[in-house]
DNA sequence: TGAATTCCTACTAAATTTGTATTAATATAT
DNA sequence: ATATATTAATACAAATTTAGTAGGAATTCA
């Protein structure tokens, strides 16, 4: 049951894109020096993030990527589902096909989507705004 | 976030020994022939359950497993943190002195704690016994 | 043109998951 | 006693996922 190294770098990727953005284009080598994750690493977690226009690229020198909206529109939930996938505790439930057939009268299924419900209404709860607060006043460690 | 087989294979078993708890001591064989779950896998995953006293074991000829308790005394929580670790969505939570120091003013440590106590709500508040009168009426796929 | 940057593809090392295999120990039934 | 059924313990291994690395092509700016 854990969120990857994907979804929380992301999270920190995505603040400190919010918290320079008033700075134009961030490059990823910057984001990777500040938050010292592997520059190639944040690449790949970025394309994702633009794939689903989360944030803009320029390319080119002087490029780098923007939020497309203001922090406050953002929720931690999109954004870990868009660098984890589903965050669903089983693959049945994880396709937007909503349930596969074989477990449509499965017993466990209820529970897997009680938990999916749970988690997904933690994270859709908190905005990204609110992570760049926090950021301000307490910092992030790094290993979460 | 996802639940793995040993968590999935555990409330199978728990609530096959259930179903069948009139019958004496249950053999693995029996269990695994029942749920089409590997045999040499599921005794791994009973030596967890067995070491924390949710089934009690008989050695030799007629011999088995049996719960130690009513199906109604144990949640759904206790068997999957005992085969699957802590439900935790990061280590810094999984331990149970709380919380590393460093993580104490990270920001998204707030996150992943308000995710763990989302997930143990939902399978804390779930007996295996719901599950057996489920199991009776419905049925169980085995994918998840 | 040269430097900085994203974009794209492929590769790889380590860890975890999901089992198998082997053998020993133990208990029961005949 | 012996054969059989079962758990117990340990080691091994294949498959998958995670967490990166590496190299170069395309693009843009100065």
């Amino acid at each position: 049951m854990k969120i990857s190294t994907k979804g929380r770098y992301a999270l920190r990727l995505m603040t400190d894109l919010a918290i320079h953005k008033g700075d134009g284009c961030i490059s990823i080598k910057s984001v990777a020096t500040r938050q010292n994750i592997s520059e190639k690493y944040l690449e790949q977690i970025i394309k994702l993030l633009a794939k689903e226009n989360l944030v803009e690229s320029t390319r080119g020198a002087q490029g780098g990527y923007k939020l497309t909206r203001e922090p406050a529109e953002y929720t931690v939930g999109e954004i870990l589902r868009v660098t984890e996938g589903s965050l669903a505790p089983v693959s049945c439930l994880a396709t937007d096909e909503n349930t596969c057939e074989n477990c449509m009268d499965c017993v466990t299924l209820e529970i897997w989507q009680c938990i999916l419900d749970a988690v997904n209404n933690v994270v859709d709860s908190i905005t990204l705004q609110y992570l760049v607060d926090k950021q301000k006043e307490k910092g992030n460690c790094g290993c979460c």
